[in-house]
DNA sequence: ATTAAACGGAGGAATATGCTCCGCTTGTGT
DNA sequence: ACACAAGCGGAGCATATTCCTCCGTTTAAT
């Protein structure tokens, strides 16, 4: 493979994954291809599918954010503190985009991805819990969807990087709150 | 004004307060229209272009969510518990339509209600810190953002009801880690 | 019963998006 | 250096979506 094709391949895996995060959506074809400043031709014969170049995204993302939750699992010993670590991680590394296409997906795709996920979701919350400081109503269901809340943009023009900020640090209040030991909401007030 | 216009016109606005917290976006107005039960030549007359139908909802919204926060300032004592309430409320009241329409509007619009929404956040959180439960460095701000949060749909694919019950789940969290007096995140773990 | 207000929705204009094709450019091996 | 295959770019047509007007029909109010 020629090195400007694989470059090329590199770039619009990334402007696919900006794009779908900023939009909150699928991105347009054409929108791609102008991010990642190629032709409309390039991003074709790369991904001859609207699936292909979604695919690459989602694989590209999801071995990021697997990958620094198992780091965490062999480095962090507290349980509550993997966890919350694993959530800013998987922020950093564009989790979003698994939801946000998740209706073109198959799970039969990455059946090893996914496995490994499920394993390490398990793993993360039983880890949390086995401290005693996790609530006992907080499941692997939830990360999931908790990622999905924090992880999706605002839609309210805010510069990125003050978004991303905002974002970890509601997240962090989120975590605070799983950590009450009493699992009735309110019990704080 | 006819019975029957005023009937339709309300129905519009209902179908798009729908249609937006659904979709996440700005509604087709043909898709509007058939929520409705109208047709689109109805829509048009009474809304005439996008901002009137979007002006329109948003004030509906407005209106009922800041309704509610005030009533609960005055029957809730409990500072941080009129907070959540709050927050619950304005998620039923579909607060969600104003951030996602948000790049049409104007600040200039309105100015009754934001001066309500104002005074309403800044009661809030200051009867919250009163009680000396809320963290220190939530502001007003964070209420908005937050409720944004709270308030947009997942496009999982799940269920409606399921999608809120999840929501009000997880905002009952987020507020439960609002309350820990230390304020440096982390704290808890 | 009358009438003016309101309704519905067909359908043409405008826009957005998807995708192909082919002449030009560039990396690579000799 | 040179040749040439692999790769690139983007004009431009096809398709899908959305916008909005217009007018014959229906309906609430008196």
């Amino acid at each position: 493979m020629r090195a400007d094709a694989q470059r090329n391949r590199q770039r619009l895996v990334d402007a696919a994954i900006e794009l779908i995060l900023e939009v909150g959506g699928d991105p347009s074809r054409d929108a791609v291809a102008q991010r990642a400043g190629v032709g409309i031709g390039t991003l074709y014969r790369h991904f001859p599918d609207q699936q292909a170049l979604l695919h690459a995204a989602v694989r590209h993302v999801l071995e990021q954010s697997i990958g620094a939750g198992e780091a965490l699992l062999a480095t962090v010993p507290d349980g509550v503190e993997a966890l919350r670590r694993y959530m800013h991680a998987a922020l950093d590394g564009g989790i979003g985009v698994v939801n946000i296409i998740h209706p073109h997906l198959e799970t039969r795709d990455w059946p090893d991805l996914l496995a490994r996920a499920g394993t390490l979701m398990k793993t993360l919350v039983a880890r949390a819990r086995a401290g005693g400081a996790l609530r006992a109503d907080f499941s692997e269901r939830d990360i999931v969807f908790a990622l999905i809340r924090f992880a999706r943009p605002l839609a309210v023009g805010l510069p990125v990087a003050e978004e991303r900020a905002l974002a970890h640090r509601h997240l962090d209040f989120y975590v605070d709150g799983l950590c009450v030991a009493d699992a009735t909401p309110g019990s704080a007030s």
